[in-house]
DNA sequence: AGCAAGAAACAGGCATGATTGTTTTTTCCG
DNA sequence: CGGAAAAAACAATCATGCCTGTTTCTTGCT
């Protein structure tokens, strides 16, 4: 799916009449049926990869014709470019859960992240990410998907560690070494240059550094300032 | 490029004629225009990404028509084959060379695999890990190498830190975090999930943890076994 | 309320463009 | 001259965008 001919004003084909308050049988259904090709673009490029994803592949796992889907979405590039969108508030939401869930301390945030990072979606949204590299279309969309998601991940981490509020800058170090370790591993997995028995350590080797980067356990490393 | 029908048996389409000893200017200039369109392919699959990569574009970018390019390869799923074997081969050598050049501290190590590892082989390969998981026949060629990596990369790491001999387990979990962080970085610097300015501070975190680990500066940590 | 006009959802087909493997033709060197 | 290297031509496949036709739902008018 090249995503090439993605025409800078292009409205939505169908508007979704949010006007009148009226929601409509039809309105339901679009909405409905939108969705179902997203979500079927999502299991799609996990399944074949982005590049072998086709739209005809898009339409038949969605249980839908051709036609019908590009009635909704108008061209291939806009399906991409809505389950890109998803992807992101997935990739939100699933870390929201993990807060949610009450994760005081590091080494359960990380064991919940880790199962996050697991997910499909993650796999997913990095075939995006590396196609995004020679693709300027996709990353004109997800550069800016990418600084949304460090600056409300920092923001909403922040929160669960109160301790660290004298060292910003170490805390960010912090962050960007877990997701670093944690989406490397992933990758590495997911390519077979990791053998799968060296996770559990390895995330014992991630909980020992932050706990040791944590001012709060070593004050002495961190003079006040 | 799919790589889709690489027939089992397929002898090239030019036997590289190593017998008799002959070099003959023909096989000679064979080999050349081989070597030639294999660098073109990696060039092209760093500039436009596996996935775009076609034919065409090898044989423009080799200086050569195409038919000309498949006189000495057969098909495309061959020229694929032989660009992964030669970026094995450029991935064992970089990190031959990065020993070789004396860095019996971590430090000078761990700089030198950055380096390294931003080289533009490294991208080719990693389009290629990631195209892997969904295609079987490169999945097929990938996977032997992945392995074959690994332990050309330990053994030769515990050459140069004979003090870890004694901590064979821990000192398999410091390579593959260094690989894991390494590698992490690189392909989040590349899809822009992390700002280029984390990356030292990062490489010292490493660093510092390998530090750590090791058993010749903290023998306290680990007890004779 | 009832009916007709209009719009939306859906399905299928068509022409274009691109890529691939194969085959045929030309060029060049021993 | 003969054979390899290089180039060009060829046919088949496939994905895409667009267009047409059919069914279902919404809306408005009497």
């Amino acid at each position: 799916m090249p995503l090439a001919a993605m025409k800078p004003g292009a409205k939505p084909a169908v508007r979704p009449r949010a006007e009148t308050a009226g929601v409509t049988h039809q309105s339901l259904k679009s909405a409905q049926t939108r969705a179902r090709v997203i979500e079927a673009t999502i299991r799609c490029i996990v399944k074949y990869g982005y590049a072998n994803t086709t739209t005809p592949q898009i339409a038949a796992e969605a249980g839908l014709s051709r036609g019908a889907m590009l009635h909704h979405f108008e061209n291939g590039a806009a399906v991409t470019k809505a389950a890109i969108v998803e992807l992101h508030e997935k990739r939100l939401r699933a870390f929201r859960r993990a807060v949610d869930a009450g994760a005081p301390d590091s080494t359960t945030l990380i064991q919940t992240y880790w199962r996050q990072i697991q997910r499909p979606a993650f796999v997913a949204f990095h075939e995006l990410a590396l196609a995004a590299r020679t693709n300027p279309d996709l990353a004109r969309i997800l550069q800016p998907l990418q600084v949304d998601f460090r600056e409300r991940f920092n923001a909403q981490a922040v929160l669960l560690f109160p301790q660290w509020q004298s060292d910003p800058v170490g805390f960010k170090l912090a962050m960007t070494l877990s997701q670093t370790v944690l989406e490397g591993m992933a990758i590495n997995v997911l390519t077979g240059a990791m053998e799968e028995t060296m996770v559990e350590p390895m995330l014992g080797l991630l909980d020992e550094k932050i706990r040791a980067m944590n001012p709060a356990l070593n004050p002495a490393l961190h003079p006040a300032q």
